[in-house]
DNA sequence: GCAAGGTC
């Protein structure tokens, strides 16, 4: 009888995939007792190597196995003061939920010679392997432990992962298990500190969770700074010189090489000399190519900052509605870092499918028919899945409104990834007119190529500049100088919040939207609609309690030498360094944790010895909207 | 009653 090899993978969607491929199809599905997501598949599949002819149960888990809690005495809000939490005792448990998976794993590994990961290649993934194997262990602590190298579940890929098994990477599932602990120890100490001392000084907090987290605090940070710079701009008037000239029937508006003075006097004296000097002298006629490149393939930040901006939906919907997408079968795996097509992945079959679209599907076959070209490669690879993709073409029928417009985006940005870029030529002109510079632009679109199915992009021939000689000179039309003021920015926008967050390493491409919704939650931060109609954008403004939060805070370390405040992201990045320590091998997991604890414990020393800086913070915000 | 990270 063939030896038996037990795979599990990290979501049921990866283990049918998997099991398809491995069994060319032909495998048995077995319903587990307890769970109507997961399920086992067997088959026979010939591994090669030591393992050879074997059967093989195909199974997953559904994330993370395990939860880190403290023991049941420190659960209490008031059975401890919030600092013992930084050395509580803690301990790891299955879920409850996820109870009947582990017990699938265990009673599948008795009867197995050896156990083989098919978690995601990511850290996450590694630590998830490693929950994987402590339950097979329990169940069979002779069995052998392997995990698939693996970055999609094309059907080559996926065969050639299953015959070349390596090691599951300790290093990583630390690095994930240290940023566990620190995430609950730190969130969980600091929320009941500010909890339970804030819930006192105002009655409008009484009921309220003040939670803290080193996710949530940096993204409301971002939020309250961009306020700030809002409400203590102060606008100042500036002046500019405006050159026209009509010519051709053509106007032409040139445009300062200084763009603009904040002095008055000096560019009334500038314009002077200008008048005085009668004709311009054109210096420069360029004309080159120029080209609009086509998208970069879609990452989940990329589907969320594009989504807000073009498909009007916040990005914890657009998620939704991407998950609902891929669990149907239309889209790839909607949470995604990567922004490269892997070659293995056959592209032009994915483009054919498109072809029965009544809109773009025309847009497809011109594609097949010779102008298919390779997609560029962003920088981004996370190993574990290919840039977002529709997999299936489906009928508009068939979808909701929102359905259709995020389906839409996606099939159209890869269409639009495998096209040739836009072609056009600019012209541009410069002249000096007494003693300044002054320049026009010209566009002209000549082919728009993946413009015509990007509808979401825009490049417009702007209005084609008449004839220009070099040294030729010219009377301007009129010359005459503009005043402006400068401008408040606007309030942060949900793409731009998402934009910083992944800038600094706040959250992860799945989670950055939940740390948007969590704020919001807590009522740190309120939507607010900017403008009407089309032109209508959110835009996310703090409430009193977070700008409290965050001044609370910053005063807090206000002149404390390398006390950095919550409200800012600079902890967590540390965090992160030191996580890549630990997978580099260069630090452990326990010297990691010690450390970190460490800083946040002195941070966390000095908002007890100045809580009071928060309690003003609360009065001063939150004690004339209670009255 | 606390976090962030997986995924349904």
């Amino acid at each position: 009888m063939a030896r038996k090899i037990l795979c599990v993978a990290e979501k049921p969607a990866i283990a049918r995939a998997v099991a398809t491929h491995l069994s060319g199809g032909s495998f048995q599905t077995h319903a587990i007792r307890g769970n109507p997501y997961v399920k086992n598949y067997e088959f026979n599949f010939n591994f090669g190597g030591s393992w050879g002819d074997c059967t093989v149960t195909m199974t997953s888990v559904i994330g993370h196995l395990t939860g880190l809690d403290f023991e049941r005495q420190y659960k209490g809000w008031m059975s401890c003061p919030p600092s013992a939490l930084f050395e509580a005792p803690v301990h790891e448990d299955v879920d409850k939920d996820k109870l009947p998976i582990a017990e699938n794993i265990r009673t599948q590994a008795q009867y197995s010679k050896a156990l083989f990961i098919w978690t995601d290649c990511d850290r996450e993934g590694e630590h998830i392997g490693a929950e994987v194997r402590n339950q097979a262990k329990n169940g069979n602590a002779r069995i052998e432990v392997k995990r698939a190298k693996f970055s999609n579940t094309e059907r080559a890929h996926v065969l050639q992962a299953a015959r070349q098994p390596v090691e599951l990477d300790e290093y990583q599932a630390n690095a994930v298990a240290a940023r566990i602990e620190l995430d609950l120890r730190i969130g969980a100490a600091f929320t009941r500190l500010q909890t339970l001392q804030l819930q006192a000084v105002v009655s409008v907090l009484k009921d309220k969770i003040i939670s803290y987290g080193s996710c949530q605090f940096p993204t409301l940070g971002f939020v309250v700074d961009r306020y700030l710079r809002v409400q203590n701009f102060k606008p100042e008037t500036f002046w500019a010189i405006k050159v026209t000239l009509k010519r051709e029937g053509k106007t032409v508006n040139f445009l300062w090489r200084r763009v603009h003075l904040f002095d008055r006097a000096a560019v009334t004296m500038m314009l002077e000399r200008c008048l005085i000097a009668k004709e311009a002298r054109v210096t420069k006629v360029n004309k080159k190519p120029k080209s609009k490149w086509r998208p970069l393939p879609l990452t989940t930040v990329d589907l969320q900052m594009m989504g807000s901006r073009f498909l009007r939906m916040d990005s914890q919907t657009i998620m939704k509605i991407a998950e609902g997408l891929y669990t149907k079968g239309y889209i790839s795996y909607p949470r995604t870092e990567t922004d490269q097509f892997d070659k293995a992945i056959d592209l032009k079959k994915l483009v054919e499918k498109q072809f029965p679209d009544s809109a773009w599907g025309q847009y497809a076959r011109d594609l097949i028919d010779g102008k298919f070209r390779t997609p560029r490669s962003g920088r981004n690879n996370d190993q574990a899945h290919p840039p977002i993709h529709p997999v299936a073409w489906v009928s508009p029928n068939q979808l909701n409104a929102n359905e259709k417009k995020v389906y839409e985006f996606v099939a159209r940005r890869f269409l639009a990834c495998c096209s040739e870029d836009a072609k056009g030529q600019g012209t541009e002109i410069e002249i000096k007119y007494g003693d300044e510079f002054f320049h026009a632009n010209g566009l002209i679109v000549l082919e728009r190529n993946y413009l015509d199915v990007y509808v979401y992009d825009k490049w417009e021939s702007s209005q084609q500049l008449p004839n220009f000689e070099k040294d030729e000179t010219f009377q301007p039309t009129e010359a005459n100088i503009s005043e402006g003021k400068t401008t408040a920015p606007n309030y942060l926008t949900e793409p731009e919040l998402i934009g910083l967050m992944d800038a600094n390493g706040i959250g992860t491409d799945a989670t950055m939207a939940e740390h948007i919704a969590k704020v919001k939650d807590r009522e740190y931060v309120v939507p607010n609609k900017r403008g009407t109609g089309r032109n209508a954008v959110e835009e996310l403004i703090p409430t009193r309690l977070g700008i409290a939060l965050v001044e609370g805070y910053d005063n807090v370390v206000a002149g404390l030498p390398n006390s950095i405040s919550l409200s800012k992201p600079f902890l967590r990045k540390e965090m992160e360094l030191r996580m890549l320590e630990i997978c580099a091998g260069t630090k452990s997991r326990q010297d990691v944790v010690q450390q970190s604890l460490d800083m946040y414990r002195e941070v966390f020393i000095h908002t007890q010895r100045r809580i009071e800086m928060l309690k003003v913070a609360c009065r001063k915000y939150l004690v004339e909207e209670a009255a």
